[in-house]
DNA sequence: TGGGCCAGTTAAGCTACCTCAACAATCTTG
DNA sequence: CAAGATTGTTGAGGTAGCTTAACTGGCCCA
């Protein structure tokens, strides 16, 4: 079960994704993404991004050159628009429909954002828009849903049709609240 | 917006959850967790073990001494139990309620337990878990949605209730498959 | 035309996490 | 109780991703 050391074969590692969405997001905004843009868009310095944009060119995902602007090359920017795709759908999910804070729902999709696979996403993208559509069976549920306190308040794992021998829900609810205070959105 | 700065900030790496839950799972299956039995367990080598119990310990999560087998101290062992727990939580919300191949759930489960916060695992569970209850209103709903495709199947974002300006599924189903292939669980 | 200035690059250094090779400590066994 | 095998540590080296400091390229203007 080596499937932990796949985290490090990743296409892209966090750092990377973001930098392609820098990229991407200031040629939306200014038509053009220069060193300086993305080092104060993401809050770098210049030569970190020089050396970035140097291992996102050896992979392919974008063109530059010595004083140049920065272009996306056609898989950096499929992989861009993937990514920010999948944090839409993730902080949607998380803040509609499991209902977590808005500060919550958008630092957890920025974290995991890059390593959710397409699959998972699209089927992600398709269970929350099914809630939202208003068809009567989503409607119902939502309602039913809101209503009903998690079955295992009770501290019995038999209430629970996830838990199995233990709570799982008591080794997460103790933790909440130790985490970094999370700045407004 | 320095969100995605945070990844660096997180409690534990990848690396060190995995290597917390190595020695939680060694102890309970054979009471003792030593160097070999972890580089064995993780695949990786006794001096990678060597420093980073090093700066586990630094950071308090285990205690080990020079030839001596590592213990998980309250702090390790309660994090430990977290990420485990959410990665089971994880799992079996994306194979059991939205469907994808068992091998997608777990690697994906692998790659974010650490780094989803214990107030959105708690949400999952208590979603899958009231989904999994045999409610009715779980019931109906679960039933029509497995029979409902994806509204954006028709690339029409007014159809999906999450699009917005573009279909967010477009750039997530293209890309589908192209991930290195998975092996079985 | 030669300052001055800003953008970008290079260089050196740091932390994290891994490797292999060599050495040291501990355990096992004759 | 001393080989010899096993187990663990140290040390050197590599990649990734940052930092600061110093240098260079290109431009504007008196």
């Amino acid at each position: 079960m080596d499937l932990w050391k796949r985290f490090g074969e990743k296409e892209v590692s966090h750092s990377m994704a973001h930098y392609l969405q820098a990229v991407a997001s200031l040629k939306q905004e200014k038509g053009h993404a220069r060193v300086g843009d993305i080092a104060t868009h993401l809050g770098v310095s210049k030569s970190g991004v020089t050396s970035m944009l140097r291992s996102l060119q050896t992979r392919g995902l974008i063109s530059h050159e010595k004083y140049g602007c920065v272009e996306l090359t056609e898989s950096g920017r499929r992989l861009a628009e993937r990514t920010e795709s999948s944090r839409v759908v993730i902080t949607r999910f998380l803040s509609e429909i499991l209902g977590v804070p808005e500060a919550v729902a958008s630092e957890d999709a920025c974290m995991i954002e890059h390593l959710v696979s397409p699959e998972v996403s699209v089927e992600l993208l398709r269970l929350t828009s099914f809630l939202r559509s208003g068809h009567p069976a989503a409607r119902t549920f939502l309602e039913a849903y809101r209503a009903t306190p998690h079955a295992c308040t009770d501290h019995s794992p038999e209430a629970c049709a996830v838990c199995q021998t233990s709570c799982l829900r008591d080794s997460l609810v103790r933790d909440i609240g130790e985490s970094p205070e999370r700045t407004g959105v």
